[in-house]
DNA sequence: GGATATGATTTTGG
DNA sequence: CCAAAATCATATCC
């Protein structure tokens, strides 16, 4: 019973859902810049076709086991001719069928759940959808980062701040300074002090108010602001692009090839009597 | 197409 | 639990 709360809890059994699929893609349309709704209404489309091939074939099993049924007793009823039969006898041969058809869709139901798990972690896992994050986010983001050299871990408040004005999530800042700060000391004297342009920038306006909390780490920067920052006053060109459409998206790459095809050639081979 | 950049996740250490 | 490090998987560049 498992594999059936699952596939209900999937949308793939239970109540069909009215004609469009549309009806859930208006809870996070506020907060984000609505890039995961294209991608949400394109796992329901999927999820939709999963639910289409579940239900014709659980379909097609149903009128299998009936005619199978139907045709077990004709030959029941002509063999009741030469022995006798008791009814007793009958139930039981219908039960056993029952019970080898039931197990055919157990069968079933486990190849939709597999491929609705393929499907969600198709679509859902983020890092299989990686974005890079705008021009503008990531101009803010280097901008505290090369700031705060001495101390690149922001607060959670300054967390909340920098994700609000990138428009990213506050988890993705906290990765972004991860990535940044682990990236950041791999490199040490290679191009990243170069990076220190961005110190220019703290000049032309004092964006972030930054609280000067610093607690542990304090005395012992581990980033050891090797002494050649360079004469790099090479001002940014601030080359807003501005071109960012992830308007994209071709839903086919994955599509076709969900392995979902083969499962129902389950025929229904006859009960060994 | 491969090399590199980059965001996300997993593993590991305190 | 948080952060570093390693790793994964995709985007982007050339």
């Amino acid at each position: 019973m498992r594999l059936d709360n699952m596939l209900i809890a999937e949308g793939v059994a239970g109540p069909e859902k009215g004609g469009g699929a549309g009806a859930a893609a208006n809870a996070s349309a506020a907060a984000n810049a609505g890039d995961s709704a294209i991608e949400h209404s394109d796992y329901r489309a999927k999820l939709s076709q999963i639910r289409q091939i579940y239900h014709q074939e659980l379909e097609k099993y149903e009128q299998a086991c009936n005619e199978f049924t139907t045709h077990v007793m004709n030959l029941l009823r002509e063999q009741s001719r030469t022995r006798p039969i008791t009814p007793k006898e009958i139930e039981r041969m219908v039960q056993i069928i029952h019970k080898k058809f039931s197990s055919i869709q157990m069968q079933l139901k486990q190849s939709t759940c597999e491929a609705v798990m393929i499907l969600r972690s198709r679509f859902l896992d983020a890092r299989r959808r990686r974005r890079n994050f705008s021009k503008q986010a990531s101009e803010i983001l280097n901008e505290y980062f090369y700031s705060n050299l001495s101390n690149p871990y922001p607060s959670e408040e300054e967390k909340e701040a920098l994700a609000r004005r990138c428009g990213i999530t506050v988890n993705q800042v906290s990765n972004w300074f991860g990535n940044k700060r682990i990236r950041y000391k791999k490199n040490i004297g290679k191009a990243q002090e170069e990076a220190n342009l961005y110190a220019a920038k703290k000049a032309a306006g004092p964006v972030l108010p930054v609280s000067p909390h610093t607690t542990y780490l304090q005395g012992t920067s581990p980033y050891s602001m090797s002494g050649t920052p360079g004469p790099m006053m090479s001002p940014p060109p601030a080359e807003d692009s501005m071109g960012y459409g992830m308007s994209g998206m071709n839903g086919s790459g994955y599509a076709g090839a969900m392995s979902y095809e083969g499962l129902h050639q389950v025929s229904p081979e006859s009960p060994d009597l």
